[in-house]
DNA sequence: TGCATTTGATAACAAATGTTATCGTCTCAC
DNA sequence: GTGAGACGATAACATTTGTTATCAAATGCA
C-alpha cells in the first residue's frame, strides 16, 4: 500500500529559493522526506496514538477529525502543499487528539518525527530561519484566531460563504457532511443554506 | 490619569526564577516596565491604530472587542499576571482589529514595542529562553485550537460550563453581557442557560 | 441622598437550526 | 453489470436561539 523511495526530490524545487541553506543542508533536509502514495480513507494518524511522522501534500486531500460523542467531527482540511502535523502532540508528547485520514487518493511525503526535531533545532541557530520558523507558527494561531473570531460574529451562512471564499476547491472535493461539520451545523442546514444561495442568486 | 513610575519592581520577583538570565539582563528587561494605575472602562488599545504598548496585569481585568455591525463583540478576557497584547498587530505591524479595555480599575505595567523586540531578539540566542518564546506562542495557539474545537462540538450550554471551569472568577468580575458575546450567544439565552442550570441542580 | 444608567431576569413571539425520515442519484467493489 | 452503501436534497416537525419589550435590582455619580 505504501511506496516509499528517496529519489525524485524535484517536488521541493519549489520550496529552494524560500530557505537560505547550503546545498548539503538542503540535500540532507529534503532526503528526510519520504513518498508514498495512498488511496483515499486512509488513516495517517489515529487518535489516541503518539504520532511519529508528520505530512507534506503533494496531491490529494485530507481532513482531522475527532470522535465526539459517537458522531465525527471535521476540524480541519488540507490541500497541495500543506503540511499536515498533529502539532499539539508533536509539541506536548500527548496522544493525537484527532485522527487525520486522506479523502482522495494522495501523494504525500512524510518525515519522521526525529528529523523534524533536529532540523528545527538546527535551523533555530540561524536567525533568518529562526524567523520563518515563528513567522510559521504565529500564522497558524492567527488562522486559529480568525476561526474564533468567526464563530463568535458570523452566522452559518457567513461561515459557509467565507470557506467557499477562502478554499473554492473544498466545493468541488470534499463531501458535504464533513464540510457541515466543519461548519458546526447539522448536513441538513448546509443542504438549505445551499439552496437559499442558489434561489437568493438567481 | 496615567501614573508612571520605574520603582517597585517586586511585582517581578515572582517570575524572576523562570528566565535563567543574569542580574544585569534582568534589570534591564524590567526596566521597560512601567506601572500605571487606570479606572474602569479605559481603553489600552484602540481598534484600527497600530499599537506601541503591551501590558502585564498586576491587578485588575481587562477585555478585547471588536465592533460588529455596530454590536460590540468580546473576544478575550485578561486578569492578574496575564500578558495583554494585539499580537497579530505586532507580528504584522497591522492596525489592531481588537480594542482592548479594562474591566475594572486596574493596575498594569506596560512596556514599549522597541524593547520587547529588542528583548525578543536577544533572548533567541539563548536556547532555554528560546524555547520558552515559543513554547509560549505554541500555548496560545493551542487555546484558540481549543476554542475552535469548542465551538464545533460544545453547546451553549457547555461552552458555558468550560468557561465557568477555567475562569471561575469571571462570573464575579465581568458583566454578563460581555460573557454573552464571548461565547456567542445572546444575553436573553446565557441568562436563560444559568436559569436552567440552577433549576437542574436544586 | 437621589437620580440616571447599567445590569440581569423573564415573557412572548419570531427566526434559525436540529432531527428524523424519505427519495433519487451516484459510486465503487465484486 | 449490479447491488449495497454513500451522498445530497427536501419535507415535517421539534428544539434551540434570537429579538423585543418590560420590570426590578444594583450601581455609579452628581
Amino acid at each position: 500500500m505504501t511506496i516509499a523511495c528517496k529519489i525524485n526530490k524535484q517536488m521541493f524545487d519549489q520550496f529552494r529559493n524560500k530557505f537560505p541553506l547550503d546545498d548539503d543542508k538542503w540535500t540532507d533536509y529534503t532526503n528526510c522526506f519520504n513518498r508514498m502514495e495512498v488511496p483515499a480513507k486512509t488513516i495517517l494518524i489515529q487518535e489516541g496514538d503518539i504520532p511519529k511522522k508528520a505530512f507534506l501534500i503533494e496531491k490529494g486531500c485530507v481532513r482531522a477529525w475527532f470522535n465526539n460523542a459517537g458522531k465525527d467531527v471535521t476540524f480541519q482540511f488540507f490541500f497541495e502543499n500543506n503540511t499536515v502535523a498533529s502539532i499539539e502532540s508533536f509539541r506536548k508528547k500527548h496522544p493525537s487528539t484527532v485522527t487525520v485520514e486522506t479523502i482522495e487518493p494522495s501523494v504525500l511525503w512524510f518525515i519522521r518525527k526525529e528529523d523534524i526535531d533536529r532540523i528545527i533545532a538546527e535551523i533555530s541557530e540561524i536567525p533568518a530561519l529562526r524567523d520563518k520558523f515563528t513567522d510559521a507558527i504565529f500564522e497558524r494561531t492567527f488562522v486559529y484566531m480568525k476561526h474564533h473570531f468567526s464563530f463568535i460574529k458570523d452566522t452559518p451562512q457567513q461561515r459557509y460563504l467565507n470557506l467557499i471564499k477562502e478554499m473554492p476547491q473544498i466545493i468541488q472535493r470534499v463531501p458535504q457532511h464533513y464540510i457541515a461539520s466543519y461548519l458546526g451545523i447539522s448536513t441538513v442546514h448546509l443542504s438549505r443554506i445551499k439552496s437559499q444561495l442558489a434561489r437568493g442568486k438567481s
